[in-house]
DNA sequence: TTTACTTAATTTTATCCTGAAATTAAAACG
DNA sequence: CGTTTTAATTTCAGGATAAAATTAAGTAAA
């Protein structure tokens, strides 16, 4: 899975590493001289322009504005091509299919928002899917031809091998040959990948932080899983299972069952789903607590939290607990993997500050710290569209990896 | 820490990156011709041919006793020098410091074993892994000139950047300044790390599993640690604190305090130490269990699994408590980091079948279990040699690199 | 205005690397 | 003794990078 091989390194395999360099020196730093990017990728000059010159070609990096420089000649900018090709990115959720259409800038173009109709088979929501790719895709505002590629973030468990989505609870999907299906519907590379891993591809290509190497993004929602990335790159482990992170078990004695059919996972404790199962639970035994205003069938995580955050002692109890089960598990995760920082998305994370306020001294009391470990523990830097980044991530990291073939048209 | 950065890709790192490749399928495999090494690595048979020539020249290979093959020109194959260079693996234990001198294939050439006296100041037990070192170097079975390096693998918590051991529980260390105390006794690279990913790398290295990319070391003795790799390197985590899994919170309840000062590590449920005072405070309440007969200041944790396996109660649900924590614990690992396999390592789990019988079923139940995870649970491959094995594979690791300097006598 | 200076980018040149093909080497076999 | 087969080397062409020299395009001072 995404193995590390050693591979033997030709000619054409170095020129192609160092104009990756150059490209994600111009994608971390915008507009930059050749001069600039030699200074930052060790290359020399003489290298770096005739790489760049190459990625001009490739349309992938255009000159901008000569700039005039303090002394001397005036640099000339490159950046990246605004106009040379472009890529789709789709959030895939239960309740919304969102997309966009983006430059290599990533400046969007055109945006789509449909509702997903979850309920119906797997087949009419991928059809939806294809539909809103190819909505996107035809405008006039671009060259259709123009589009290399489009990233998908699904919930579920997904198989990057084999490209099938094996099971997804929330949409209650299994075995969805995805891959296949949409090869078969959209005439463009089609990425797709797990969403937490997604929002974790992200956070490191589009963050505003200070660039991490290793970071974790805990995605708190309806469910509970992590994207792990570890030197840059995803983490995914042997079988491409890394990261399930919301079946973790929480506790020795047998109380809760999980939708896996373990017992005990942080899931069934500290999810949106769980923090609604476990408040409804109580409300039959506590009469007392603003939450039996709202029907029992439409009672969810949101509208614990909201209890919670005017004072209901029911809803502050489980929520306290939820945040309980969940900080003692990030603590587990920051001493295993020493990471620059935990992000923290999904819908449970935009609770605001009872959220952050209740979990982060959990965490700190259970972390293991030592006098050199330093990590923050950040939001998610586009709070309800870190999913759709996510997708984004995906095809612009091809682009940067130059592992796109890029059409000459 | 170890950052994957991206480095600039000139003619000479080209070459060190195929030399390396080639010196590594040579290591995998053995004595090998040069065609085999070309199809196995990818490279053409003149880059090969080229390659070997000047690891030859470094006295890294050599040449073997041309072989015959069923038709056509006999191979010359190529293996390690045995003669060529030499290396030092240290295991700094509370109880013994072990050392042994090897050739580049890691026979054996003189070993030594000495108690660490580990009550005496640091100073006095750093002077004699010194001593160790100086002794296995000067033999005049070899040339001490062509010592390479020696590796060290230490029970604490070990800062590579500043090379201070910063905290070491079983030592009762406090920010001991290790590479340079050995830095200034020693004439030869040494390089150290934390005991638990000294033995993680020297599975992946000399354990005879086959070839794992992804694997996790579990080392439960005295204390507990894990050593991670991934990709087939060592993880370090941004601090190079990755893997203090001891240290997991394993319950929300208050109840035991840790060494470290937390409350609920894991350590302070499932280590051979927490296994010892388990039971001491269960006899308090208990007289009838056969360990009464055990004076309490030597009640150990192998007197606790002996009698567990004499089938004394007492013994045994403090044993199979234990291996309750540290079963759900692993699952933990394994959900999260779906690696190819746990190697159980350290004293407990030299415990024989009870071991394996109490934790594997534990396990098992809490690990989410997909149709697509496959996972292995494995003894270490050098049962009480881990250390000292992990502590050959340090050097042996920068020599596969190419990352250290090969003087010419 | 003109000359010196400074910084940016390109061109030239030397060196180095790899791969493909041709060649040489060393056996077995009829 | 030549043919066949496999192993290894040599030759040679095609690229790649770095260092140095050169060109480009400004500013600042004389």
């Amino acid at each position: 899975m995404n193995r590390n091989t050693a591979e033997k390194l030709s000619n054409a395999a170095q020129t192609k590493h160092n104009k990756s360099l150059v490209l994600r020196s111009v994608w971390k730093h915008n507009a930059m001289s050749r001069l600039e990017i030699s200074r930052i990728s060790g290359l020399s000059t003489a290298t770096v322009s005739r790489l760049v010159d190459s990625l001009i070609q490739d349309e992938l990096l255009v000159e901008s504005q000569p700039k005039a420089t303090p002394k001397g000649r005036p640099m000339k900018p490159v950046r990246f091509n605004g106009k040379g090709h472009y890529l789709i990115g789709i959030d895939l959720g239960t309740t919304y299919i969102r997309g966009v259409l983006t430059n290599l800038a990533i400046e969007p173009i055109k945006e789509i928002e449909v509702v997903t109709e979850s309920g119906k088979d797997p087949e009419y929501v991928l059809k939806k899917v294809a539909q809103v790719i190819m909505n996107l895709a035809n405008t006039n505002l671009i060259d259709p031809k123009k589009i290399i590629g489009v990233g998908i973030a699904v919930a579920g468990i997904i198989n990057l091998n084999t490209g099938i989505v094996e099971y997804s609870p929330a949409f209650n999907w299994r075995n969805i040959e995805l891959r296949e299906f949409m090869n078969s519907h959209v005439p463009y590379p089609v990425y797709f990948d797990n969403v937490s891993r997604a929002m974790a591809l992200g956070e490191i290509t589009f963050g505003n932080g200070p660039g991490f190497d290793d970071l974790i993004c805990v995605n708190v929602g309806y469910g509970i899983g992590a994207g792990i990335v570890i030197g840059k790159k995803l983490f995914y482990g042997t079988d491409g299972m890394a990261g399930e992170f919301g079946h973790m078990p929480v506790r020795g004695d047998e109380q809760v069952f999980c939708t896996c059919g373990k017992k005990n996972c942080l899931t069934a404790y500290a999810s949106g789903d769980a923090i609604a199962q476990r408040a409804k639970i109580r409300l039959l035994t506590h009469t007392t607590s603003i939450l039996n205003e709202i029907p029992a069938g439409e009672l969810n995580a949101k509208h614990v939290v909201e209890a919670a955050r005017q004072g209901d002692p029911l809803a502050k109890e489980v929520f306290t607990e939820a945040m309980g089960y969940l900080g003692r598990a990030i603590a587990g995760l920051l001493n295993i993997f020493n990471p620059q920082a935990i992000i923290l998305a999904g819908g449970v994370s935009l609770s605001g500050n009872i959220f952050w306020d209740t979990l982060k001294p959990v965490i700190e009391e259970n972390v293991f710290d030592h006098r050199s470990t330093k990590y923050s523990i950040l939001p998610s830097s586009h709070p309800n569209q870190s999913a759709i980044y996510g997708a984004l991530a995906m095809v612009l990291q091809e682009i940067l990896n130059l592992s796109l073939t890029i059409r000459k048209h």
